[in-house]
DNA sequence: GAATACATGTAAAATGTTACATGATTTT
DNA sequence: AAAATCATGTAACATTTTACATGTATTC
């Protein structure tokens, strides 16, 4: 799935596995990401594959960028990706509710304490979306003539505040829960 | 990860590898989920990690069962784990959102349709969540003494309804922004 | 002087998925 | 007669993470 991730960026810019890193960091790590390791062996073998070509840029004082653009073959395959609807919801995993779900043997104060832990780590999360993502999303949309992409992006941006509601919603009410087990 | 869930179910009840699978897709598909073969070779490792133990029962007409047990070490691994609290959000993955990142180039009926979809697929889960998962939790809370743990438990079905319901409710606001694009 | 940013990558390990294999019994 | 369930597992593959390795330039 990555590589579409790559070809997505791709289809937009040439960049190198470096910048294609950050990309991401700023952009889709709401729902989705990749080590930086992960992205230089999928770019590689990308290239194997066709759908993308490199040539290496000398810089000065700094090591060589290796370039990546994407080639027909692999816009090709994007198209294909991306026209093909998705059939299924993909199965989640959190970590938090496993280890909830088995918590029932644990002191309620120790339980109290992990979900007040992320309680707060949802809430960063949450003002992030809602103020600097919010932010890079709208001076890109004011600065070029891409709205269509740009309301997309800010349909992505809206589902991390969402689901943190949700999230912080949920925290509240299990906390609230446990709290009663102590009277 | 999968051992800690293995383990949460073995300080239950002793049970097979098959066994394991069912009560998963019963009770944590929402949050967590595994494939019969990598449980079964989850399953192996911890015995070698002396985690558990293990002994086949024979059975008439059916494959023998290989069944496993929780061993001192395992429960103290498992405590563990769950002593130490999460200090991290878990990164999501979330594939419709990273197609919809990269679709602005696709004709609007086509988001739409891939929308539409989801939509159906998240309004059966969510009823699935409020009914048949409901059911099965407040049946066990009223044949067990187990209040706590299936009150957990119902804390944890009730983020796959909260889940569920904001994302049909983003999904609703998409729709309505790519159905604006027509006119 | 130490830490971070820039920029690349390899190797090994862990985790997870798909396909294959077996064979009896029960249901459609 | 075909398909599904019971029950086990192996092998191959794909994906992802962690650790290692290098070296300059800038910032704290």
């Amino acid at each position: 799935m990555l590589k579409y991730a790559l070809l997505g960026f791709l289809n937009y810019l040439s960049a190198s596995g470096y910048d294609l890193k950050q990309l991401m960091d700023v952009s889709t790590s709401n729902f989705w990401h990749a080590k930086q390791s992960q992205i230089y062996t999928t770019l590689k073998k990308l290239e194997g594959e066709g759908m993308v070509v490199s040539h290496v840029e000398p810089q000065e004082s700094r090591p060589n960028r290796r370039v990546y653009q994407i080639t027909e073959a692999g816009q090709a395959h994007l198209r294909e990706w991306l026209d093909q609807p998705l059939m299924v919801i993909e199965p989640r995993k959190e970590t938090l509710l496993l280890k909830l779900f088995f918590s029932a043997q644990l002191d309620p104060q120790a339980i109290l304490t992990q979900l007040r832990l992320q309680r707060n780590l949802h809430q960063a999360d949450l003002e992030k979306y809602q103020t600097a993502t919010r932010d890079v999303i709208s001076q890109f949309a004011a600065s070029t003539d891409m709205a269509d992409d740009a309301q997309l992006w800010e349909a992505a941006r809206r589902f991390g505040e969402l689901y943190e509601e949700m999230f912080i919603r949920w925290l509240d009410e299990t906390i609230a829960l446990v709290e009663g087990w102590e009277a």
